[in-house]
DNA sequence: TATTTCACG
DNA sequence: ACGTACGTGAAATAT
């Protein structure tokens, strides 16, 4: 049998990967899609050929002989990206450990090295491959060399033999040179003969087969336009076809037994997978290692067969196979108009990979009900991608589920906190590489999108069918990585808790009083049009007010006030530089005031409006555990954690938020200075621990310790600049930002900051160390090692390098701060299920919690919220909580 | 879709 | 010399 010789045009193909992939980043900041889909094709090709030979060919920097001949050459390529250059030698180091040869030499192309080596090689006899993404290679091809050439993407590959390139192009491979010439190639920069397409060309030839009889026999060419053009331009069809002539004879001094394919350095490759994350190829490896099998390509989990369950006497027998194995991954379906009476559509159950079922409960419900002892199974344990959403659509059904183990969508977030998407698909591309359907190519993006009961059945049961057999699949392998990094005690013990903690919040809900908001509607509607017309009157004339580009014209063009600070975009007009301007012009307090109230009116009246739940008279916000880099919780929809409180006219929006009826009060219960308590625990400093021991105001406390001065003797100013001093400390300290906030110089700002320091000397140590740690170990950590990476501590730039030694002081702050209070709301949330208390969790707002108390239970709620809340966790400084019961959430002060 | 502004901790 | 305070989400206008 003929020997085989694959041999790839490595800049070209890693070009084609870079563009046809998303962006992979890793959590380093390394991007990698393009070395990505390369090893992904190389492995293809391996498996799907199995050749005997390979080499992958690269260009070098140096010009070539073609840029010497015709400067122009490629002369329109722009740059390859950084982002692409620096994935080169990445490619390099693992085709090194795939002990994969490779050809380069300077003053020539990849294609020129190719064609050499390949017309050797087939004159030895051998059958040749060449894969590339450059239709130029057609050229080479022969008897004994085909050419694949990518489409579309990077797998799918066709396969060019004699008779494909004629059928495809009209010509022999040996004409595909005349062809460019007369056709030329825009790619590059190859003129080609102006007026001369690809159908004329291939006529032409098929007529006079090569460019020089065709241009010696321009006489006889009987159409008279084509004549001119030819006898025109007869030096640039040479040229052309010239530059687009690959070299076959090369000198190379190379021997064919160089190129041998040999045993991968499977160690080093594991380790450089690793590195890259390419956790889907790793587990390619392993599995060749315990199989002793021969390379394989991507990994593919059996087609998903889903059984469609639709009677009663089926599902029992399921049932009982769930009691045995006790374990599945689940993904429930349903209508999306109301979470207290949506209808659940159906019900994806994956036990393993042989038993996927999709209970359709639309047409039965009858199903579901059969269902609810297996949910409500503390023993019988769910995993799930993004279960929140399972356990609210079951509440409605008045069932609990129990036995919440795993859900991949947290732990992604764990591993991954900066990522911005972790959709299931992702996922199996990531560590299965498998490619399933997303749930935006499924529903659609934007206001067409569909909702899950505009989909057919089968739609349902495959999608739901291909998640829950990712989350199958990726569970194990999620797992190995958490405890890895050390980050399956918070996975266990505070995220997977904190899953039905969220659900209920948002099943329970905030009470509103739709009256007092219409008051405060018709108040606000009524201000803006008088601050309007007075705005209008002082400027002389009417414009959209709400558009900073028209404001700036008015305030610095029309009314010559000086301009404080500018955006990208032009003149700014926020608030601060609004301040500036107070005294200059009478309609500068106006546009303040007008603001404030537009910003009230449209996002907390109006806004809210259209989200009360017609059914609860209530306000269902989502929480969020995945959104945050430091582990915070997010709200949305309405976004509950920023209703306003600093100013009383905002502050009245709170009295719209009231206690769920007249048996009901609201308990507030907040944290006093959790950041700084969490600072001073996790510096050790002996200054800030101690101070936290005595019973003063830590700011004032700050004060006389920066400034020198007697407690008593600190005035209200002096308190106030120490608070932002101990701000800025938790921002991570810049004496440009202190001094912007403060509105004092950078020098004054300095000596403040220097003041701080001389007196906590271990908060400067812990800031300094945080900040070495995180350029060392490329993350910090809070203190239930919540990991976050910081990639900008490497920065060359410096904005970028700064912002990441702030992040390095902040995050564990304000991370540990999160861990903190998440475990407070765990057990609260416990607490009060299991004194089977009438009281309820609604709201968390960061450093706060709000109970919808039942009058009768207020005491025993109050302390229960200062012992699970205080007792949280143990630091070396007291947690202190106070607490306002009220009606309406403005009056919990 | 990006930018600006502003509400909160 | 460089030039931003940390973490969010919503609404409006501009592109």
């Amino acid at each position: 049998m003929k020997k085989r010789l694959v041999i790839i045009d490595g800049n070209s193909l890693i070009n084609r990967a870079f563009y046809a992939l998303p962006d992979l980043v890793t959590r380093e900041g390394i991007h990698t899609n393009g070395v990505f889909g390369f090893v992904k094709m190389i492995n293809k090709v391996q498996e799907d050929y199995r050749p005997d030979y390979l080499s992958v060919a690269f260009d070098l920097k140096a010009p070539t002989f073609r840029h010497i001949q015709y400067k122009e050459y490629k002369a329109q390529r722009k740059k390859m990206p950084n982002e692409l250059a620096q994935q080169m030698p990445i490619l390099k180091d693992i085709l090194d450990a795939y002990k994969i040869h490779r050809t380069e030499l300077e003053g020539f192309e990849a294609d020129d090295l190719i064609g050499t080596i390949a017309k050797l090689c087939a004159e030895k006899g051998l059958e040749v491959i060449i894969v590339t993404g450059d239709r130029d290679a057609l050229q080479l091809v022969s008897e004994n060399i085909k050419v694949m050439i990518t489409k579309k993407g990077i797998s799918n590959l066709e396969v060019y033999d004699r008779d494909m390139v004629k059928e495809k192009y009209g010509v022999t491979p040996e004409r595909i040179i005349d062809f460019k010439g007369l056709v030329g190639d825009k790619s590059d920069n190859i003129p080609g003969v102006p007026g001369i397409g690809e159908k004329t060309a291939s006529k032409l030839l098929n007529e006079f087969s090569t460019v020089e009889e065709l241009i010696m026999n321009v006489d006889n060419i009987s159409s008279k336009s084509h004549r001119e053009k030819i006898r025109d331009n007869a030096e640039i069809a040479l040229l052309s076809k010239r530059l687009a002539t690959i070299k076959i004879d090369i000198p190379l001094d190379i021997d064919i037994e160089e190129l041998r394919l040999v045993e991968p350095d499977n160690e080093k490759l594991i380790e450089l997978f690793k590195k890259y994350e390419f956790n889907s190829l790793i587990k390619t490896l392993i599995r060749e290692g315990e199989n002793g099998e021969e390379i394989s390509g991507g990994t593919n989990i059996k087609e998903v067969n889903i059984e469609v369950v639709e009677n009663v006497d089926r599902l029992n027998e399921i049932i009982n196979r769930i009691q045995t194995v006790k374990s599945f991954a689940m993904k429930i379906f349903k209508e999306d108009n109301n979470l207290k009476a949506d209808k659940i559509l159906g019900i994806s159950l994956c036990l393993d990979s042989d038993n996927n079922y999709y209970i359709d409960v639309k047409e039965n419900e009858e199903l579901l009900f059969s269902l609810k002892e297996v949910f409500e199974n503390e023993e019988i344990k769910k995993s799930g991608h993004g279960l929140k959403k399972e356990v609210i659509s079951l509440l409605r059904y008045d069932i609990t589920l129990m036995g919440i183990e795993f859900d991949t969508f947290i732990a992604s977030y764990l591993l991954e906190p900066s990522r911005s998407d972790y959709d299931v698909s992702d996922l199996a591309g990531q560590y299965l590489g498998i490619k399933i359907s997303s749930q935006e190519e499924l529903l659609g993006k934007g206001k067409h999108a569909k909702k899950f009961s505009d989909l057919s059945d089968s739609e349902l049961s495959k999608y739901g069918g291909d998640c829950c057999a990712v989350v199958v699949n990726v569970k194990k392998l999620l797992s190995e990585e958490l405890d890895k990094l050390e980050l399956s005690n918070l996975f266990k013990e505070v995220e997977m808790p904190l899953i039905e903690v969220l659900a209920n919040l948002e099943y329970e809900g905030f009470k509103v009083d739709t009256d007092v908001l219409k008051r405060l509607d018709d108040e606000f509607t009524a201000k803006i049009e008088e601050i309007t017309n007075q705005i209008y009157g002082l400027a002389g004339e009417e414009f959209n007010i709400n558009s900073p580009k028209q404001l700036g014209v008015i305030l610095f063009e029309k009314l010559g006030l000086p301009v404080i600070k500018k955006t990208k975009t032009g003149y700014s007009t926020s608030h601060d530089v609004l301040e500036k301007l107070l005294k200059r012009h009478p309609i500068v307090p106006l546009l303040i005031d007008y603001r404030q109230i537009v910003k009230l009116k449209s996002t907390y009246v109006d806004g809210l409006f259209n989200l009360i739940n017609p059914i609860t008279a209530k306000i269902h916000s989502s929480f969020n555990q995945t959104v945050t880099v430091t582990g915070r919780i997010s709200s949305t929809e309405p976004n509950l954690q920023n209703i306003p409180i600093k100013l009383e006219m905002g502050r009245r929006i709170r009295k719209v938020f009231v206690a769920s009826d007249k048996n009901h009060s609201l308990i507030d219960a907040d944290y006093s200075q959790i950041e700084l308590r969490v600072l001073a625990h996790m510096s050790g400093d002996k200054n800030l621990i101690g101070a936290f021991g005595e019973d003063e105001d830590i700011h004032t406390l700050t004060a006389s310790q920066v400034f020198n001065i007697p407690i008593d003797k600190v005035t209200s100013l002096e308190r106030s600049r120490a608070k932002a001093v101990n701000f800025g400390i938790v921002y991570g300290i810049s004496d440009f930002g202190l001094a912007t906030n403060l509105n004092i110089i950078r020098k004054e700002a300095k000596k403040y900051i220097d003041q701080y320091f001389k007196k906590y000397e271990g908060v400067k140590a812990y800031m300094d160390n945080e900040v070495k740690k995180g350029k060392e170990m490329g993350y910090v950590t809070t203190i239930l090692n919540r990991r976050r990476y910081i990639p900008e501590l490497k920065s060359n730039n410096f904005n970028l390098r700064s912002f990441g030694e702030r992040t390095a002081m902040n995050t564990p702050i304000q991370g540990s701060a999160a861990d903190i209070i998440k475990i407070a709301m765990i057990k609260v949330f416990n607490e009060l299920r299991r004194r089977n208390l009438k009281s309820k969790l609604i709201l968390q707002v960061h450093d706060e919690l709000i109970i919808d108390a039942y009058d009768d239970e207020i005491d025993e709620v109050k302390e229960l919220l200062r012992e699970n809340m205080e007792k949280a966790v143990e630091l070396r400084v007291p947690l202190k909580v106070d607490m306002n019961v009220g009606d309406n959430w403005y009056s919990t002060k």
